[in-house]
RNA sequence: GGCUAGGUAGCUCAGCCGGUUAGAGCACAGUAUUAAUAAUCCUGGGGUCGGGAGUUAAAGUCUCCCCCUAGCUACCA
């Protein structure tokens, strides 16, 4: 007794499967005087049988039975209708004996194959209806036909029982019309007997990520089946075999040469309509060579990509050469079984090697709401209407800087890609905007010769720009593209808001002096080496800044796109790490002295007298002396000191290096863990003189113990991990009066801007001050005045274009541009 | 069902050959600064690192089980 859930399959049945090792028994069914054998395990689905006898299912193989149907009867003469046997039956469902119809389904196949059973029936179109073959269905669509066969088999007595279950059944995800499996012939490409040369051809793949290499890919390779190269359809490109009508004779055509050879005809189109009226003869054999009706799954053209791409092998021979396999490619992770498949099939069955030595694999785009994009749902921003806004720039940074360029999949945001204009492209628009601005009030162009930098953070910034070069590259010659943009961001924030922040005097300053020359050039050279690092991360605006700053330079050997540049390398020369370590420090500084301004209250208008930068690496900040007016003027102070001596100040805290001495010390890590803890100042020191320490019996070394600085309790100073600082917050008039000064020209200046006036326009300035900020006009006369470019100020009591606060005191003021 | 990845702050994500107090940006709140200004700085609140068990002197990080998401794949008469 066999159990189906296709009765439609029922006519073309030409065998019985049994399990090998399962346990069968004959039935008997007295109600219905029947008598039949069915798995002992699924015996519990059907009651009330009566048990005859015992058997397993290999004693039952090559048992013989009538067929339901009389439409393939003789298909007995070819082995049909017998009892085979295969490990695939199971006892969860059904009986234990499964119905084999070879041409729908791929283990019914395979068994009657494997069973040597030459019957073979496919009584269905490819339009799912019975061919003439079952006279009784002939036309009808098979799963019609399916109550029809079912109710002919009980008027019979042939159906024991009938059921309806629910189970999945695949669907044409266009159509949404049931599918049926169906065998047809087909042409294979004998895959699996080159899998070694697929697995080699992987080993030699720099895979991003790596760990597709031996995880999915390799996975799949190791079980490469046979590809089914041919496709049943109208448009696809003509698979060139012809096949004699009489002798049954093969001959794959290589070349339109050969084809013109055989048959007269040159043909300059390959379509179908052209190829297939192409018939030839060969002497001496009987018959006409016709072309096989299949054409080409479309999958072995991408994957003919590097040899059709150049027409090879009938020309390009040494291009291709060149240039096999290639340096890098990148597609999506859902290529694993595509693109990146059909490449290594072509590639290891013609050369033995892979076609490409690199690849990023991206990871699939999802909507913002986690959901895959979908046209139907409209659950993202149209692309032409994002790079409308944010451009093309923002969008490939934005993608490039996330998970997808990993094979990781990625929730895309809008406000990622506005994110990528504000940290990105805005800052660094803005830094050449700012250099435009002040060369054209000079009238400055670019030298071609520049001396070296004497400007400290003229050296910084080059230096920075060398260790920028350096990380890019070292990320790029990995393919870690995800790594690029966060050294980018780095570079643009000191760009910004390091060193052009810094530097803004020297470009104020008037007149065009050595000094002003030298930021000039640096900071064109900074820009415009930054384009080309730039190119292939934001293409555009690097290239429209290339060509900005080309015009800038008095010279004329300039590419025409910044794409057609070689890519910069660090010139390891002009890197100073020291430097990079005490301007990093500065930064630190700066930061705390504003945090501790913030917590007194104390704006920085207001100068206050001394910054003490304390502890062990405050000498490395004093090593270079340049630094200190920079930090002078960053948080307004008078004077800058540095002190060394920092058991004043700080206490030192020592640290175990975790990652290095849990290794050394196993489980004793904790116990060590207290004593470093608890080592004293001396130790500390002695530690940091002499290189090592002795405790608990063992020595450690500097790098072993990590020595951290806290603020000593009650002493007034504010410090990170690294650095302290002591800014002195005691106000006395004069320093008050300091701010004044500042708040009066931050006035002027506001109203400078509110009257419309160029950055270089001389002003009269007419005010009404109250009595300390007059006493302030006297003391800061000379700053107050040229900062503002006043070269007429004069009291006047019936000023009052603009009001100003300052600290409580009135500050009415005018101002108009002198002539 | 199988394989391969992923699940960390309200959101998007870093961190993970075990390591100190888990970070960034956005958003929110509060400051500061400003002749690059529709720019920028700083501070703050905010986390059961999907859940559970285990290994370890030490787990977001390693192991096992489970849940969820995605890609690929196989789909049982």
């Amino acid at each position: 007794m066999i159990w189906t859930t296709t009765p439609w399959t029922l006519p073309s049945n030409l065998a019985v499967c049994v399990g090998p090792d399962i346990e069968y028994v004959r039935a008997f069914d007295p109600a219905r005087n029947q008598r039949f054998y069915i798995a002992k395990e699924r015996l519990v689905a059907y009651p009330g049988l009566t048990i005859e006898a015992l058997c397993l299912g290999r004693d039952l193989v090559g048992r013989r039975y009538s067929p339901l149907f009389p439409y393939f009867a003789a298909e007995k003469q070819r082995g049909a209708f017998v009892v085979v046997m295969d490990d695939y039956v199971t006892t969860e469902s059904g009986t234990g004996l499964v119905h084999q119809a070879p041409a729908f389904g791929e283990d019914d196949h395979r068994v009657v194959k494997a069973a040597g059973i030459e019957a073979m029936v496919c009584p269905v179109t490819l339009e799912g209806r019975f061919t003439d073959e079952v006279s009784d269905y002939a036309g009808q669509h098979v799963k019609d036909a399916d109550s029809a066969i079912i109710r002919v088999l009980k008027d019979r007595g042939l159906l024991y029982r009938h059921d309806t279950i629910t189970h999945s059944y695949p669907f044409c995800y266009r159509s949404d019309t049931p599918l049926i499996y169906r065998a047809i012939p087909s042409w294979y490409v004998r895959v699996s007997s080159m899998r070694d040369k697929l697995i080699n051809a992987n080993q030699q793949i720099h895979w991003v990520p790596d760990h597709l290499q031996e995880g999915r890919f390799g996975n799949w390779l190791e079980n490469a089946i046979d590809w089914a190269i041919s496709r049943n359809r109208v448009w696809g490109t003509p698979i060139p075999i012809w096949i004699n009508d009489v002798t049954g004779g093969q001959r794959c055509i290589g070349s339109l040469d050969e084809l013109a050879a055989l048959t007269g005809t040159r043909l300059t189109d390959l379509h179908r309509e052209h190829v297939d009226p192409l018939t030839f003869t060969l002497p001496g054999e009987a018959g006409v060579y016709r072309r096989v009706p299949e054409v080409l799954d479309c999958w072995f053209e991408s994957g003919s990509m590097p040899y059709a791409q150049l027409h090879y092998p009938f020309e390009n021979r040494s291009l291709f050469e060149a240039g096999f396999p290639a340096e890098f490619i990148a597609e999506g992770l859902d290529q694993t079984r595509g693109w990146f498949y059909t490449l290594t099939v072509l590639a290891a069955a013609l050369y033995d090697k892979p076609a490409f030595r690199n690849v990023i694999v991206n990871g699939m785009v999802l909507a913002e709401d986690g959901k895959k994009m979908s046209k139907r749902l409209r659950n993202y921003t149209p692309p032409d209407e994002l790079m409308e806004q944010y451009g093309a720039d923002a969008l490939r940074l934005y993608l490039i800087t996330s998970g997808l360029v990993r094979a990781e999949e990625q929730r895309f945001s809008d406000s990622g890609v506005r994110d990528m204009v504000r940290r990105v492209l805005l800052p660094w628009y803005n830094a050449f905007s700012f250099l435009r601005t002040y060369t054209e009030i000079d009238g400055w162009k670019a030298s071609p010769t520049a001396a070296p930098a004497t400007n400290i953070l003229d050296q910084w910034i080059t230096s920075r720009l060398q260790t920028l070069k350096s990380n890019v590259g070292a990320e790029m010659a990995a393919y870690r593209l995800y790594a690029v943009v966060p050294q980018l961001l780095d570079f643009i924030e000191d760009l910004t808001n390091g060193y052009i922040r810094l530097n803004r005097p020297r470009f104020w300053e008037e007149g065009l002096s050595a000094d002003k020359e030298a930021a000039y050039q640096t900071l064109y050279g900074v820009l415009r080496e930054l384009s080309v690092i730039m190119a292939p991360f934001a293409p555009f605006l690097s290239d429209w800044l290339h060509r900005e700053l080309g015009a800038f330079s008095g010279f004329g050997d300039e590419q025409s796109s910044v794409h057609l540049c070689r890519y910069p390398l660090a010139d390891g020369t002009l890197q100073r790490p020291d430097l990079e370590e005490a301007v990093a420090l500065m930064q630190r500084v700066v930061l705390l002295g504003r945090q501790k301004r913030e917590a007194e209250k104390i704006n920085l208008r207001t100068p206050l007298a001394t910054l003490t930068v304390i502890g062990e690496r405050a000498a490395r900040l004093a090593s270079i002396p340049e630094l200190a007016e920079y930090l002078r003027r960053e948080l307004n102070v008078q004077d800058v000191r540095f002190d060394t001596n920092e058991a004043a100040w700080i206490e030192l805290i020592a640290k175990p290096n975790f990652p290095l001495l849990g290794k050394r010390l196993g489980k004793r890590m904790k116990e060590f863990q207290g004593l470093i803890g608890g080592l004293s100042l001396e130790a500390i020191r002695t530690l940091r003189a002499s290189g090592a320490v002795e405790v608990g019996g063992e020595s450690f070394s500097l790098v072993e113990i990590d020595v951290q600085q806290r603020t000593r309790a009650g002493a007034n100073i504010i410090s990170d991990s690294v650095i302290a600082v002591d800014l002195d917050c005691t106000l006395s008039d004069t320093l008050i009066r300091g701010g004044y000064a500042r708040e009066i020209v931050r006035s002027i200046q506001r109203a400078r801007k509110a009257s419309g006036l160029r950055v270089s326009d001389r002003i009269r300035v007419r005010y009404a001050a109250a009595s300390a900020l007059i006493q302030t006009l006297d003391e800061h006369a000379t700053y107050v005045w040229s900062e503002t470019l006043t070269v007429e100020p004069s009291a006047d009591p019936g000023a009052d274009r603009f009001v100003e606060d300052i600290d409580g005191h009135r500050f009415a003021f005018s101002v108009e541009k002198v002539a």
